[in-house]
DNA sequence: ATTTTTTATGTAAACCTTTACATTCGCGTT
DNA sequence: AACGCGAATGTAAAGGTTTACATAAAAAAT
């Protein structure tokens, strides 16, 4: 039942000539004769051929198509960031193919494996590790690959992110700003990079305010709704010790905050300021609307793909790597 | 610099045999002998050599790769599908890796294009559309493919979807249960397959209950918070036509008329209810905590990845196609 | 009219595997 | 001693392209 799918050759034949000239045809079209070129283009007509892709990228030792890597694609926080991607991707030819690593090295190392063998041009990672096989490379200097979104501190790879620790300043010296002094830092799971530079940011706003760090005040979370209310419940029960201003490493927490205070029957904002980070797209249609930081997430995209294409230039094989990581600004979003 | 990449041929070369050998040695372990299979060994982690994808491809006419076509990876509601489906695929020995089409036609296209080369073993639509390469083969009696989410009327796939009709008319009866008459329908763009079906189960709840259907009382929006919060608008303001229940298509435009409800001054639930549809993650923990329909999207994934996988068993080759659509039965989450 | 240049096409190698078939060798049977 | 057989390995084709090089024909220059 398979009917055979027509092949070059079978093009070739039915016009008469060389598969040379059909795959010349094709791809430098100005070399061949007007009288063969149409002889050509009413073969593939009629064959309804469509060049093997494998087999071309096989030859060229190229594929057209790019990597990208994510952690988890449930996650909202990705999907700007790609958007940016795939537009200067496709603007330069190439497609955007997504792998859900879940988080598992093992997937990790089969999607790089894509890289490896030519099946992928180029590879960007926004998860914050490293694949093995990439890890194990030290030979070949430098890997079309580029880092978004989390650093990997000394991997010599083009990075792009956004300023954490500038951001969590920011967050929290606007809380300070407003009359706060006992303010918490709802954060992320402490082996994680985002979360390092968030908390040196709260941390940094408070000492330049001559404000003590009171390690009570620190909760631990792990960026999920459920975890704020965690944080809440376990921050704000007790009058005594309440802070009134929480800085939350991400708005899912700030939301599970605020679960958590209106349980308490607290007022937000008359009686705690939460405040989130990235402007998910909820946050301004929640109740109370959500004062967080807007992470560029669009323009992280832009600037990943662009450092990538970058690289892949033939027409400039030996670019120097960039010295530092690209850092994107962010910006405060005051709602409450 | 670009330091060569070590083919099958060197290793052959470095361990003294010839290059069947050590693909024989690599996959065929037990036809070659004890002595030959150690020397390729360590030939191979001398070279470093691991296989070239893409010319095993090539000659295998097979990728291991399922490719999946989403509309917009940016909605969250696809993740849990992904996430079935990508448990199914792991265990059968695929990657999946994800094309964004964002609707672009052209872009459906080009992702099509690699299941015709064997880039891609199979795909799994999360599109309400048939890709032109596959819409034009009419000869290929069955394709690879399984569309999920929406259903394609006419095409001869096989398809997995929820009951949307059946859902929306439970939550339709569900309000009416509670003493509702006035019920709006806030729906989705007009074209789109899902909308027809829920259309047609709240007006099937409204009929089976002797409630006449009032076309005031419908307002087509696009699936966002902001049409939500336009319809709430809309259909709330006037006090004298003001529904008192109001069915909405998606839990983003239900937490935009929620919005508009309390813009209003109206309290929900006690002066307005309001029923999503889907269970998004946010929906619990958003204030009031939403009633919905909840999508077994998990369930969605691994039924169509299932479908796929037999339909990929080369041991049960002519499997006859699935008369009709696999349907996987929805939920009420009731909140309020 | 002969030589040079240009243009258009064909031939065959290369990309890297996998595998059907052929070959070699040692061993047990007759 | 001749034969058959199984095990281990090698040879070469196939998969569908692209492209360097060779060739042929036509146009231009002498």
């Amino acid at each position: 039942m398979h009917e055979k799918i027509a092949t070059i050759e079978d093009v070739a034949r039915h016009a008469g000539v060389s598969i040379a000239t059909v795959s010349r045809a094709l791809h430098k079209p100005n070399v061949v004769s007007q009288s063969t070129r149409e002889k050509v283009q009413s073969a593939i007509a009629a064959t309804g051929y469509t060049a093997n892709v494998m087999a071309r990228n096989l030859r060229l030792n190229r594929s057209g198509m790019i990597l990208l890597l994510v952690p988890d694609i449930g996650n909202p926080f990705f999907s700007a960031i790609l958007s940016g991607i795939e537009q200067g991707a496709s603007k330069a030819g190439y497609n955007v193919l997504i792998g859900d690593t879940q988080n598992d090295p093992d997937r990790e190392a089969t999607y790089a494996a894509y890289l490896r063998s030519n099946q992928a041009d180029a590879m960007i990672l926004l998860n914050g590790r490293l694949p093995a096989p990439l890890a194990n490379s030290p030979a070949k200097a430098s890997p079309p690959v580029v880092i978004a979104c989390e650093r990997i501190p000394g991997c010599g790879l083009p990075t792009v992110i956004i300023d954490n620790e500038q951001a969590a300043f920011d967050a929290t010296t606007h809380l300070i700003d407003h009359g706060h002094t006992r303010i918490a830092n709802v954060a992320g799971p402490g082996n994680n990079i985002l979360t390092v530079d968030r908390t040196a940011g709260y941390r940094r706003a408070l000492t330049e305010n001559g404000i003590e760090i009171d390690p009570a005040l620190t909760f631990v979370g792990d960026y999920s709704i459920d975890s704020g209310i965690a944080a809440g419940r376990a921050l704000l029960a007790d009058p005594k010790t309440r802070p009134t201003g929480l800085f939350c490493a991400s708005d899912g927490m700030a939301i599970g905050v605020i679960v958590a205070a209106k349980e308490l029957g607290l007022r937000v904002p008359q009686d705690v300021s939460v405040f989130g980070f990235d402007d998910i797209h909820l946050a301004a249609a929640y109740d109370p609307p959500l004062t967080t930081v807007r992470q560029p997430r669009r323009r992280l995209g832009e600037r990943a793909i662009a450092l990538l294409l970058d690289r892949l230039d033939p027409t400039t094989p030996n670019k120097p790597a960039q010295p530092g990581p690209v850092i994107v600004p962010t910006e405060l979003i005051i709602r409450q």
